[in-house]
DNA sequence: CTACAAGTTCAAGTGAACTTGAAGTCAAGT
DNA sequence: ACTTGACTTCAAGTTCACTTGAACTTGTAG
């Protein structure tokens, strides 16, 4: 049964997501299967793996799924995204991640300078300090969040 | 009333963590109040703002609530620990922070060479891998994570 | 004395990203 | 015929780090 089209099975071992997360992707219109068999098992097209490691690439940089929903939103309609699509949606990342890695360099400075020295203060120390979400690496209080739209529970960890 | 000892009101607006995050650090045993007023009413050391600041660098860097608790517990009982002392604790962390960096660069790398050129894959992008879970900077799918011990819901975000 | 701001506890809710479990269908292999 | 495994849906559960709300008590200012 070497199809062109990929069971759920198939495409989460390829992928490395689980069956149940594809599932919830697809819930959440972030993929799409290729239609049903007539058992109403789901048929992948092989498209979807890259669509997936952009998925799962975004993540690692730190958009949440709904924003990874938006960009995959600005893909074109119809056809199969080429290279020049997925690189066009990337390239605005870079500066999300400069801008993290700047800020792990200053709290890695910080923790030699700054807690070694003991002047380890909130007030003082302008290291732990705001960030946008994608630059957060650990949840941390909504205080020092730019991003607060709900107001309530956890803001995205990140 | 400008006594050595600090409202949960004050703690809260000097170190910016909201009073109710006080309360549920001091359930999770992160700090603790000095006493309380006859009427109940908690009252902190200012060596408290200290370790606040300690908490929320380290949630920065990547450490949940929990590990940051297992970091505090080496400090030494009884005295206020000193500038050494924390500076003994956040020391391993640099490796830490310089791998995430590392995991940021290749990202960064990979985006302008890997989408870029169109090799974007899962199976063959070495970018896209485990880190620890201080590493993580998004959620992303548990497959993705070193650290599964509880193997439900979602791992932390990290 | 009266407001009202600030503190208390406790239970329940929040959001993100999934997972798990129950209950069922369907195809292939022995 | 029977078992096994892969798939389906749907509702409910999970983790983390808090927040919110209800119901109540205290402390301070006017």
């Amino acid at each position: 049964m070497k199809d062109v089209l990929l069971t759920i099975g198939e495409v989460a071992k390829r992928s490395g997501v689980a069956a149940s997360a594809l599932r919830y992707y697809e819930e959440c219109g972030l993929i799409a299967s290729e239609g049903r068999t007539g058992s109403g098992h789901r048929r992948y097209a092989r498209s979807v793996l890259r669509r997936l490691a952009f998925i799962v690439f975004a993540q690692r940089i730190g958009l949440s799924l709904e924003q990874i929903g938006t960009e995959l939103a600005k893909l074109p309609d119809g056809r199969i995204p080429k290279a020049r699509d997925w690189a066009r949606l990337s390239r605005p990342w870079t500066d999300q991640i400069d801008r993290r890695i700047a800020e792990l360099q200053r709290l890695r400075e910080g923790l030699t300078r700054c807690i070694g020295c003991g002047c380890l203060s909130l007030e003082h120390c302008a290291m732990v300090n705001r960030g946008d979400r994608a630059a957060t690496l650990g949840p941390g209080p909504l205080y020092w969040r730019d991003d607060r739209p709900t107001g309530k529970g956890r803001a995205p960890t990140r």
